[in-house]
DNA sequence: AACCGCCCTTTACACTGCGTCAATTGACTT
DNA sequence: AAGTCAATTGACGCAGTGTAAAGGGCGGTT
């Protein structure tokens, strides 16, 4: 995770993590079956020790939609920031790779139950703007705050990760919350 | 390219092309110096074929803001469907490959020319949202409309090349055109 | 003290994909 | 008949993943 922080991406073999760790090639084989499988257990890891249940309490707490879906932009905000190296990882093995390519998958419908949880909401609560169904509400959402997305204006265009908070909460309320 | 439309990717191998084409694979080599030069020249002659520029008179043409955004939104919405496949690919090389991210660099900056012309306009009409800079509208449009988007809502999500043109309009506007 | 299991090492190999090289063929041109 | 050009075959080097075999320390057990 320390490589994956620095350099994301293809460039951290199963060599250079070795290296880095001060063991052989091999022996990291014998804890994990394959690079897939390491990518996807830090993923893991790092939820754990990010304490990701406890900070999504917060926003499933909230009592109003338009409080969810800032909450919900808030906490992803400062989480993607995190996880942003391995889940690079994670998505560029995902072309060659079936089983990375299920790990990433499961990752999406997370971002995509929290997604579903802030349109449901709105749209419980009669805020959803016109021309949105629950569904293609969460697609849309979805779709603003994938990494990709992300990585565009964050990494590339130098916007800070208030600026994306900020940002983000604007684009979402202005194209879902019904006016 | 008929191989990149079943099967975008990194699944298209130099030895797949040179037996779909016919070719031993030897003989590819001999019209391109490596894949990333093959797949980028195959953009190029898409680009071509498709009478990219023609196309892209019309939306320049538009009278008023408003109308060059919706102009050029139903041109990407018809647009990326088509370079998806070669697109895919460039994309995915370019974690491993330099040049071929040199290449994607060239399509991403002519998405972005796209975005700024239009969100310049509405910033010379005095219509872009309050919130927004001629920069951050820009960098905000690129990544509604990045390829990954399109990928998401589109191929995973099932929307129709219609669908998307309206969605993406939709919220376009709502996030940068001043109500 | 001898033994066992565990973790790790070294070395080697198979496989895929990219890119390169050399020698050769076959057709068309001059 | 010589030359040129496209393409072929077959081999190689390189990086990266994953597998396999044989052995070395080392701590704990009997």
């Amino acid at each position: 995770m320390k490589l994956l922080a620095i350099t994301p991406g293809h460039q951290v073999t199963m060599a250079r993590i070795a290296r880095e760790v001060g063991l052989s090639r091999q022996a990291i084989y014998l804890h994990f079956s394959s690079r897939s499988q390491l990518l996807d257990a830090s993923f893991e890891h790092l939820d754990e020790t990010l304490k990701l249940n406890s900070r999504m309490k917060g926003f499933r707490k909230a009592k109003h939609a338009r409080q969810r879906l800032s909450r919900f932009i808030t906490f992803w905000g400062h989480y993607v920031p995190q996880i942003y190296g391995v889940s690079k990882a994670l998505m560029v093995a995902q072309a060659n790779d079936p089983a990375a390519a299920k790990a990433w998958a499961v990752r999406l419908s997370a971002l995509r139950d929290g997604c579903s949880s802030v349109i449901d909401g709105l749209h419980a609560e009669g805020l959803l703007a016109k021309g949105w169904s629950k569904t293609t509400g969460t697609d849309a959402l979805c779709a603003m705050l994938s990494i990709t997305s992300w990585e565009m204006v964050c990494r590339q265009c130098g916007w800070s990760e208030e600026d994306y908070i900020k940002r983000l909460k604007k684009m979402a309320k202005s194209t879902f919350v019904r006016s």
